[in-house]
DNA sequence: TCACATCGTGAGAGCGCTCTCTCGGCCGCG
DNA sequence: CGCGGCCGAGAGAGCGCTCTCACGATGTGA
């Protein structure tokens, strides 16, 4: 192993330069006010004269804090990679984050050595606070970090409602599917079906509610499937078998509802003049299909700003921020 | 700002409740052989008891090692988070770190104040490494890294080769994309064209390269476009206008792929009978088409895992890895 | 005029770790 | 029996920073 003998500027040498104590040094750099002006401005100049960068771990040894922030994706499978969600949503996090000059660090928990290595990792006060995306079921992980007094937000609201809750950020799941219902209920569909998500994940769960909520005794059927397009198609399939008189369908999100499309081209179905279908999320792909599909769109980028930023503001201040949940927007295209 | 008074266990307890130096106790969970038996299982049973973390900051401190490596995507624009690739190599590369216990920071450069800001914080030492994903044209940044003494790999081969070099993993883009039109010819096509993506990236230049290798003077178009279904869609669109007996395309992805077949369907063209189709990548949409896409995989995962591998051994050794070439493979499905 | 608050500044401690230096004990060899 | 070598262990320094405390200079009111 290599010991870079970089020898990097230190709060030491800005001070020698610009000919004040260290201490002093180290009050302009962090912004604080009790400092006289020409010393400030000899401590600036010397700072970009030798190009001086924070040392972080020392920093991190006195303050306790680490100015670093994880994005968890809790997922056993590789579903993450599939699903453009994902992606939004670190996007929206990381940009919260690099405005508050905040690392964010990635981490996928696959299986139960990941998961102990991180949850020790997170425990030791390497972290500033922790995102959780795409939990399943109970998941323990996250009530016992708080408890163990590490912010914590979720992305989706818990599945069950434990004390003591962890705060999140969630989209208007069950408004979202019942808006998308009504609008199937609006173009005059009678016979109407959704193609569910994972039942173990909450917004899985609210969309079936949303569902159920507008479409009542019409119903023709429901299918569970697992947010892939594999999963959407084969729903699809079942769903036609079981129900041929079917003419409009509610997948839980856009990656179904595009394996609901490819099921029914290959029955013949025409989208939307025999069956109309409307997914969730709007992901990029979603619009560019042929016919381009019509979705609820929950706004994945603004909801990993909000967990980011929610996150640190729980870390400066101690107190978890109360849940939040954004409003979903109908995307009329193509397929209803 | 809280300043949180966790009492986390530190070298000092551990040694003390096995009634050892601190040092010993150091000795015992770096690893080191030069350590009596019996000290070494007090030792860890004490640190089990105290459920020890090592504190990273203050280690980081003195080996002036982050045992962090960065995930940098370079890109301006948007395109990142609808292209199932990133995500691919990105899972790659958190497997491949997760093994060595070191910590993956993500960022995206999408401006000026982010790309100086992530400048500065790699040139303070805070990272082992840097991994830079989608480089366009002939990015200074990883160079100036690697002058300032940072490790520094790139996902796909520099634009230019200029010296010094910047060691690189890539897949075999240039191969890839002659076995793609052999491919097509094989079948009996005999009018080709491509898409092609950004020519400002080196993926994008090697695949085109490669089709022009095989396809000769019978190329019957070339449409340059940008990674995005969009893209594909309008480049089929004016590829069919320019030369309406086309009978084979590859384009230079999937997600162009894909917006290729959409044109060909909106224009009535019967895939594979009238048009065959190939792309590059293997996203997991690609199979889930209708029909599903023909493609040549590259090993995204499998890059993302060399990436950082070559990287942290880069960081180890001081001496950095010659570039790594990832063979590509033929997935017939439907579309050819 | 003196006591006292106020403000900018410096000195110094110390965060938790790693690493070098030292030392005692034990072995083998002459 | 004495001496050098080796091995396991401890003492202590110090990484670069922040934070508390103390101090001198200046301002304010009695």
């Amino acid at each position: 192993m290599v010991r870079p003998a970089r020898n990097a500027p230190t709060l030491e040498s800005v001070a020698a330069l610009a000919g004040v104590s260290r201490a002093t040094a180290g009050r302009v750099l962090s912004g604080s006010p009790k400092v006289g002006e020409q010393a400030r401005d000899a401590v600036l100049r010397a700072a970009a004269e030798l190009s001086y960068v924070t040392n972080r771990a020392a920093r991190s040894l006195m303050t306790r804090r680490s100015d670093s922030i994880a994005f968890v994706v809790a997922e056993p499978e590789d579903r993450f990679f599939s699903d453009p969600y994902f992606a939004s949503v670190l996007r929206g996090a990381h940009a919260a984050v690099a405005a508050h000059d905040v690392q964010l660090v990635f981490a996928v928990l696959a299986d139960d050595a990941e998961r102990e290595r991180f949850e020790r990792y997170a425990r030791g006060g390497h972290l500033d606070g922790v995102v959780f995306v795409s939990l399943h079921g109970d998941d323990p992980l996250p009530q016992r970090l708080q408890q163990a007094g590490v912010p914590v937000i979720l992305s989706g609201r818990p599945f069950a409602n434990d004390a003591p809750p962890v705060t999140y950020v969630d989209a208007d799941n069950r408004g979202g599917a019942r808006s998308a219902v009504r609008l199937l209920v609006e173009r005059g569909r009678t016979r109407l079906a959704t193609i569910t998500g994972p039942l173990d994940m909450s917004a899985a769960l609210d969309r079936h509610e949303g569902f159920l909520d507008e479409s009542g005794p019409a119903a023709a059927g429901v299918q569970h499937a697992d947010f892939s397009v594999e999963g959407g198609r084969r729903a699809m399939h079942a769903l036609l078998d079981a129900a041929p008189d079917l003419d409009g369908v509610f997948a839980a999100n856009d990656l179904m509802a595009l394996g609901a499309l490819q099921a029914a081209a290959e029955r013949g179905r025409r989208v939307p003049e025999d069956l109309a279908v409307i997914g969730f999320d709007d992901i990029p792909l979603a619009a560019a299909g042929t016919p381009p599909l019509t979705t609820v769109r929950q706004p994945m980028m603004d909801m990993g700003h909000a967990l980011a930023a929610r996150l640190m503001e729980f870390a400066d201040t101690g107190e978890a921020p109360g849940p939040l949940v954004l409003p979903t927007e109908i995307v009329v295209r193509g397929t209803v």
